[in-house]
RNA sequence: GCCUGCGUAGCUCAGUGGUAGAGCGCACCCUUGGUAAGGGUGAGGUCACCGGUUCAAUCCCGGUCGUAGGCUCCA
């Protein structure tokens, strides 16, 4: 079978190498790097090391977390010895493994996992690394009867693999990995899940455990008040409690909108129409339905019906928008134009509908329903360049805005498009070329453009390091010829333009979301539903609250009177936890020196203040 | 759509094979208050929906819908 391990020699040599990490202080490395730049096992380093990798370095914590995955999937076979491991690696934030079993992991199973696994790491096992013919691989894995190490193995044409073993267990592996289980420090597992065997949803479908582990206990302890805070912000939770918007049964995946929340949209909007009015946009609206002739011209008949709803009417046929652009181009054939109109930006708020699996619903930021902030751009060729330089300059303003750090991704031709490959070469070259002009670093996301055309997205990281799609500037050159749209050029002919479809918030509900997680709630005042309440502090300073409110109302301040009879106390408290920005208490004091007592939600009580004064602070 | 869990009052959640409870919120009454909870009284539930087992189902079983976390897919 496989090779004997050696025991008490390479034990001895574990022990060693434990000393020499202790005398190198708090840090142990958890692997090294060899003069030819390889990354190594510590256990098989050798002599000349060019720098040891620690569990702060990104590789590290890559390290230590597939390592930590080994441990889990050690448990889960000494606990559940039929179930078979298929893949366990180191992810963004932690790690997984996969198994096949049929007995279904529970909350309780989690937590027996977990004992074994500290069990395992006191064990303190060797992580030994060996390199074996695959041959010899297959046999051994093919003997245990684990069938999806036998197929991934199958799969390999180098002569030669790697496996781990640690005690009994043994693992078809890369690597490098920790030298012992016992440096595995503080752990836990988070979840488990679903998951279709190697991403296909035709394979069968596995179950997967999620964890996460660092070197303390401490930083474990962090991340987890992490998550925690993470759930504090969950948008869905704090729209129900903020009275925002809610979701109901009646409508999965189309959001009700409360008037607080339609508050927030509405003062975002006008923020929107004001730059993009300044920024030579026009505004327009078209149908949510329209004939089903339109969409087998635009192509979506072909490209995108699955995600599309119908209605027929008097045996007529309808498809209602999943995209805006058909709708849009309707209103730039309407009549003829001229080169002289170019860049031509028609923008359009428009409400469409994608329908998409009930398993990805969440909240606002994954619905059925949703509000593009959308812009179909006509141009010439040669205005593609400085015209979508101008749209990620517009992203950036808004996402500046808010404080939003972002990334920019660049999508290339996906499989099932239009157009002919000479048009995309150009489209992504155009985009590309932009990108590099105005010298923002991007990715390049292979084959995941839209079927018309090539497209950057923006990606905004929220307060929290989460990662949404927001903005995306897409070129087609293939719209314009299934729709043969024509403009006047400077020598009297007519020609083709090309057209930039592009968002910048991206969905309006999203959008929300977002902000409301990024903000956990407590919107800056220029955007909060309520900017104001006003909290008498007896009935009879109601009437002098209510001419404050009238004031303020009048400024434009959206300005609540609390009526209710509670104590002062209590009324702070309710104002607090709807993160109004700023309470005005008025009592006796108040009313004779005709000022207000500003409280503000972070800061505190501010004292006594005239109210114009409040003005500028409000805004 | 697939896997696993969940669905009890507006919200957060207890609970039982013999048709239900708490806290918060809400309404009313008392209290007229000075920067995060004053006191009392009361209303409010087809226990998601449909079917089955049972003398009897909110509870057990099956299905449907919704929902949570993933997978697949996307703004």
């Amino acid at each position: 079978m496989m090779g004997c391990i050696r025991m008490p020699i390479v034990y001895y040599f574990s022990l060693l190498l434990r000393r020499e990490e202790r005398i190198m202080g708090e840090k142990q490395p958890v692997a090294a790097v060899t003069e030819d730049g390889r990354m190594v096992d510590l256990n098989r380093k050798g002599e000349k090391v060019e720098k040891y990798i620690y569990f702060d370095d990104k590789e590290g914590k890559h390290i230590y977390w597939h390592s930590t995955s080994h441990l889990l999937a050690q448990a889960v076979k000494r606990l559940f010895p039929e179930a078979k491991y298929t893949i366990g690696p180191s992810i963004e934030e932690g790690f997984y493994y996969d198994f096949d079993t049929p007995h279904p992991f529970t909350e309780d199973d989690l937590k027996r996992i977990e004992k074994t696994m500290v069990n395992i790491a006191r064990e303190n096992l060797v992580i030994e690394r060996e390199d074996i013919p695959r041959e010899k691989a297959l046999e051994y894995f093919k003997e245990q009867g684990e069938s999806y190490k036998v197929e991934l193995l199958e799969e390999l044409t180098e002569p030669m693999v790697s496996i781990y073993r640690q005690g009994e267990f043994v693992d078809l592996c890369r690597g490098p990995h920790l030298p012992s289980t016992g440096r595995i420090n503080a752990f836990k597992l988070l979840s488990v899940s679903g998951a279709y065997w190697r991403g296909d949803e035709h394979n069968p479908m596995l179950q997967r455990i999620y964890g996460i582990s660092f070197e303390t206990k401490e930083q474990l302890e962090e991340y987890l008040r992490f998550l925690e805070e993470a759930k504090r912000r969950d948008h869905r939770k704090l729209g129900r409690e903020l009275d925002l918007f809610s979701l109901q049964e009646e409508g999965p995946g189309f959001p009700f909108f409360h008037p607080k929340g339609m508050t927030i949209i509405n003062t975002l909007l006008e923020k929107w129409r004001e730059e993009h009015r300044k920024r030579g946009y026009q505004e327009i609206q078209t149908p949510i339905m329209l004939d089903r002739s339109l969409w087998e011209r635009s192509g979506h008949w072909d490209h995108y019906r699955e995600n599309m709803y119908f209605s027929q009417v008097e045996e007529r046929e309808f498809a209602i928008k999943p995209m805006n652009c058909p709708g849009g181009i309707l209103v730039y054939q309407s009549r003829l134009h001229s080169y002289r109109e170019f860049p031509l930006r028609m923008a359009e708020l428009g409400l469409v509908h994608r329908h998409e699996l009930s398993g990805v619903l969440h909240g606002l930021m994954r619905v059925r329903c949703f509000t593009q902030d959308d812009a179909h751009i006509y141009l010439e060729p040669h205005q593609i360049t400085n015209e979508i330089i101008e749209v990620m300059d517009l992203a950036d303003y808004f996402y500046r805005l808010f404080g939003f750090d972002y990334d920019i991704e660049l999508s290339t031709r996906p499989e099932n498009s239009m157009g002919s490959d000479q048009i995309w070469e150009m489209a992504t070259s155009s985009l590309s070329k932009a990108l590099e002009k105005v010298n923002k670093p991007y990715k390049i996301n292979e084959g995941d453009g839209a079927f018309y055309g090539p497209k950057i997205d923006f990606h905004l990281k929220d307060s929290l390091r989460r990662r949404w799609q927001c903005g995306t500037i897409q070129l087609d050159f293939s719209m314009p010829e299934k729709f043969d749209l024509t403009y006047a050029a400077e020598d009297g002919t007519r020609q083709r333009p090309v057209m930039i479809h592009r968002t910048v918030l991206g969905s309006i509900e999203r959008f929300l979301g977002i902000l409301i997680e990024h903000y956990a709630g407590s919107f800056p005042s220029w955007l909060a539903p309520v900017q104001v309440q006003v909290l008498p502090i007896a009935d009879r300073h109601m009437e002098y609250a209510g001419a404050i409110k009238q004031l303020l109302s009048e400024k434009d301040i959206r300005t609540e009177l609390n009526q209710e009879k509670a104590t002062l106390g209590a009324k702070i408290r309710k104002a607090q936890l709807e993160k109004i920005p700023f309470i005005l208490v008025v009592g006796d004091s108040e009313v004779e020196k005709n000022m207000v007592a500003v409280r503000d939600r972070n800061k505190g009580d501010l004292g006594p203040m005239e109210i114009d004064k409040l003005f500028e602070l409000v805004k």
